[in-house]
DNA sequence: AAATAATACTTGCATTTTGCAAATAATATC
DNA sequence: GATATTATTTGCAAAATGCAAGTATTATTT
């Protein structure tokens, strides 16, 4: 039997880093935490502050801080919902929305540079196996509490 | 095309969380950082601090001061290599290896669990994927300086 | 062999991030 | 109408971060 989390530990340890790497746009630093805020926020649609922290599996006052910061460079939108004036939806500014883009482009790039190194053949069974851990990782009991 | 990003950006972070689930054991508290210093310390020999730094993608700084917090807590030994005073071997305490260990095992236990809700074709294909995609980074150009 | 450079690591800040407990503000329930 | 619940924010106090500057040791120069 193999060792997985070795396996795994590697894996994710290189994505993390890739992650670093890809986070100033233009003018704007931005960090890995925030990134993923706005990685999230540009796929959802208004999400609520709980929703998206719960999500990403941070805690809620720490969110609510960095979405702070993430309004004040004007990237992200905080507006009342009407029918519950608790909670406030999100969205990204014209901005955000361009900066979130680029990352994501740029991400892909980074894949496509690590897919190149493959044929065809592999590039479709990695494919199939990452999703195939995601919808896993969706169904197991212990881990990963946030669902998307 | 299909997004590349979305897959791998659910699926580290999946593993992220995962992790952080994982760092606590007996008495001990550890941080994520901590989890992946000693993940680093316990597979590999006397490893000078900037070796495991580097591996790590740490600034090594904060990594200096990681190491003290755990030799701290005395899961970590530094001792000066005699042929080179500057630097310094890294090792673990008997209680540190089996902290390390300990969450080594927990992660296989949940990476276990992730798998068990596939096929053995499936597990198989997925770890052999895993596999080739860490080769293609080590391959590649634009990131994942850390080789191991 | 003395002076200079380079390397491995540590410390001094000053900033940022974090999370718990407590606060606020709005809606739901009794 | 009083009380509970929910969504979010703020007050700390602790931890983590990284740059610049420091120490100590080895290498290189002249």
């Amino acid at each position: 039997m193999e060792n997985l989390r070795e396996l795994f530990q590697v894996m994710t340890r290189r994505f993390g880093l890739l992650d670093k790497n890809c986070c100033q746009v233009g003018g704007t630093e931005i960090s890995l935490v925030q990134s993923h805020i706005l990685y999230e926020l540009l796929r959802r649609d208004k999400p609520s502050m709980q929703q998206v922290a719960e999500t990403l599996g941070m805690d809620i006052t720490t969110f609510s801080r960095q979405i702070q910061t993430l309004i004040k460079i004007e990237l992200v939108l905080k507006t009342p919902l009407p029918e519950d004036r608790r909670v406030y939806q999100l969205s990204l500014t014209t901005q955000g929305k361009y900066v979130a883009a680029k990352i994501d482009a740029e991400m892909n790039q980074y894949l496509n540079e690590v897919f190149s190194n493959m044929s065809e053949f592999e590039r479709d069974m990695v494919i199939k196996s990452v999703k195939l851990l995601n919808e896993a990782m969706a169904k197991s009991t212990v881990c990963c509490k946030p669902l998307l």
